[in-house]
DNA sequence: CCAAAACATGAATAATCTTTCGCATTTGAT
DNA sequence: ATCAAATGCGAAAGATTATTCATGTTTTGG
């Protein structure tokens, strides 16, 4: 099902479900926009669970009623951000995938697909936190589970361009467990013991020596 | 410092710290046993935020002003808990580092190491919550950072013994990969794509193509 | 310029939790 | 058996949030 977008007065608002009522004006469209900011960087600052509403409304200099002009509850403020996030990523990734991504060698690989990812990640606050973060109520579970899918199937889609004998279930598993290593070093990034470039280097070598013997037997 | 712990009539209480008071009868130190019990499963099914006390009394069958009478607060209670969970994991790295542990091969190492951890995870509900969980209190946070760094802090030491040429720095930069790939793993174990065994299978696999060129270069 | 629709506001309401407190019950020592 | 200390109890107070609503302001189409 093709996602459903405003464009209203030149200000694009894709949040197509979980509003409320869609925005009919300009100043309606930017606020959203900038609620679905401040709500990035609140819960990248507090986490889900601690960021409130006010805290939102006030990062994005908006009294409490106007965001719930929009939003019907907390939950659909961060639904609204996971769809702009979903949205991204696979921007990024339509970009990303080529053809010569089938025969491209492994390093140069893991360059082209992990820099541009940790690049998404480092300029949206809130992504790690909707991303590697754990125990949410259900919905949000849920919500936030589509992202890692659409992540894990873009990664087996490049598995199985890559391994045309490996059979689709073993690339899904193969995805999943990279794409949680990802994570995992993203839950690293700001431990004191090593600068981002090093970290990036150690998980693309993790990667290399993990995916060496997969592509060596499948390839 | 040494851990100070209660004996009162045979049940033992090390929640020496946090606690209000320390319980004088065997009543006091079962009861302050069960809300911990409680706690770790709480907070297994539904996070430390959605836990309530309310949750944790009724599931340890205890009024809630009688939660309150030992622990002076809902945070109080889950440092009981990571109490806890240290002095095990310690008891545990006890049993696991002997001497012959600097010579053995690799791949019998990882399966010294990870099976004894791996088997506490799943008898703790809690613990993975806690271990693996982002984005908690200030003071939680780094309650919960006490049990990583035990665990970091053991794994480095082992490479340090394997590997007496690997600075000290080094040793704990790779710990500290290591443990967060370990809690990667952690979160994938209700991902319905593979079996417990196939996970801690992949798992090791991965440790070990990752250490193998180290210990190579520097054993 | 005017009226209707859209939007903005924040005090008030409502729901959810944490924590307290006065009183009841149990335990241990004499 | 009796008393003081320890423990148990749960309704109610206190805190924190999410959400609503009555009312004021801005925009838009005519």
């Amino acid at each position: 099902m093709p996602e459903k977008s405003f464009i209203v007065k030149g200000i694009r608002v894709q949040t197509s479900s979980g509003l409320r009522r869609a925005p009919q004006q300009a100043r309606g469209a930017q606020r959203i926009a900038r609620i679905l900011d401040a709500a990035a960087e609140v819960i990248g600052e507090v986490g889900y669970d601690a960021a409130t509403t006010v805290m939102i409304a006030a990062k994005a200099h908006t009294a409490i009623g106007s965001l719930y002009q929009f939003f019907p509850n907390k939950e659909a403020i961060v639904q609204g951000l996971l769809e702009r996030y979903r949205d991204e990523l696979r921007a990024i990734f339509d970009a990303i995938i080529t053809p010569d991504l089938a025969t491209l060698p492994l390093p140069a690989l893991l360059d082209r697909i992990i820099d541009p990812l940790l690049e998404f990640e480092l300029g949206r606050h809130g992504f790690k936190a909707l991303f590697v973060g754990m125990h949410m109520s259900r919905e949000l579970a849920a919500a936030t589970r589509q992202l890692t899918d659409e992540v894990v199937g873009r990664v087996a889609g490049i598995f199985q361009a890559r391994m045309p004998t490996l059979p689709r279930e073993m690339a899904q598993r193969y995805s999943v467990i990279v794409v949680q290593i990802v994570k995992a070093f993203l839950g690293l990034a700001d431990a004191p013991i090593m600068t981002r470039a090093e970290l990036v280097a150690e998980l693309k070598a993790l990667l290399l020596r993990y995916l060496i013997p997969l592509e060596g037997a499948s390839g």
